[in-house]
DNA sequence: GCAATGATTTACT
DNA sequence: GTAAATCATTGCC
């Protein structure tokens, strides 16, 4: 059953985040159909540092941030990466719930296509940049709803008891001093479709 | 107008 | 382990 709006738009941007651990996400892009099982997310606020809309801040950019529940934030990162998020909470509330990491579910054919892989490995999928490249997901999906279009989230009847569950601190984010430490990156502990996280910028 | 930078990935050494 | 790739957005001049 896909999502509606009444999960999206729910106060609690971590607990969004949470329950969107074992949704099924899907895309129909160019007449291919491919899914993946979400393994990991980010929660992002406008209370804290990390979020590009922090202290509500709006710019051209940052304006699909303060849009209805179910609508996709599509960014670029370091100029080559298509980072996919969702917004949750009400309209004009900029938070939102970043997809780091999937599990290969339907037409992984066409998933390793897109990425230019023989064999299936978990690095198909286990990062932001390399599930929305696998899933066919680009910039031109920005501000789109996923409520009416030809990218959705379903449930498939998959939800983790919070022992399952681990809670870490944000990837990447190190920039955004205190708030880095917040554990809003949540992923499931079972999986090998994880991703392996960012070195370089470590917190301790 | 211009310079700095990043919610990353990949290919090297 | 280190570094290059690569560019939209942002903030400041």
């Amino acid at each position: 059953m896909k999502l509606t709006f009444d999960f999206y738009q729910r106060p609690d941007v971590t607990l969004v985040a949470r329950e969107l651990l074992g949704k099924l996400l899907v895309t129909n892009v160019n007449g291919e159909h491919t899914s993946g099982i979400i393994v990991e997310t980010e929660a992002y606020s406008y209370r804290e540092k990390a979020c590009h809309a922090y202290n509500e801040r709006r710019t051209k950019r940052t304006e699909v941030l303060f849009a209805d529940a179910g609508t996709a934030y599509v960014y670029l990162c370091y100029g080559i990466h298509s980072l996919f998020n969702v917004v949750t909470n009400k309209i004009d509330v900029a938070e939102a719930v970043l997809i780091r990491a999937v599990e290969p579910k339907e037409n992984i054919e066409a998933m390793m296509c897109r990425r230019n892989m023989k064999e299936l490995k978990t690095s198909l999928t286990n990062g932001p940049g390399k599930l929305s490249k696998a899933m066919g997901i680009d910039q031109s999906y920005n501000s789109r709803s996923l409520l009416k279009s030809d990218i959705w989230i379903e449930d498939i009847g998959v939800s983790y008891h919070s022992n399952e569950i681990i809670s870490d601190a944000r990837i990447g984010v190190g920039y955004a001093q205190e708030d880095a430490l917040l554990p809003w990156r949540f992923s499931v502990k079972e999986s090998i479709w994880v991703s392996k996280g960012n070195n370089k910028y470590k917190i301790i």
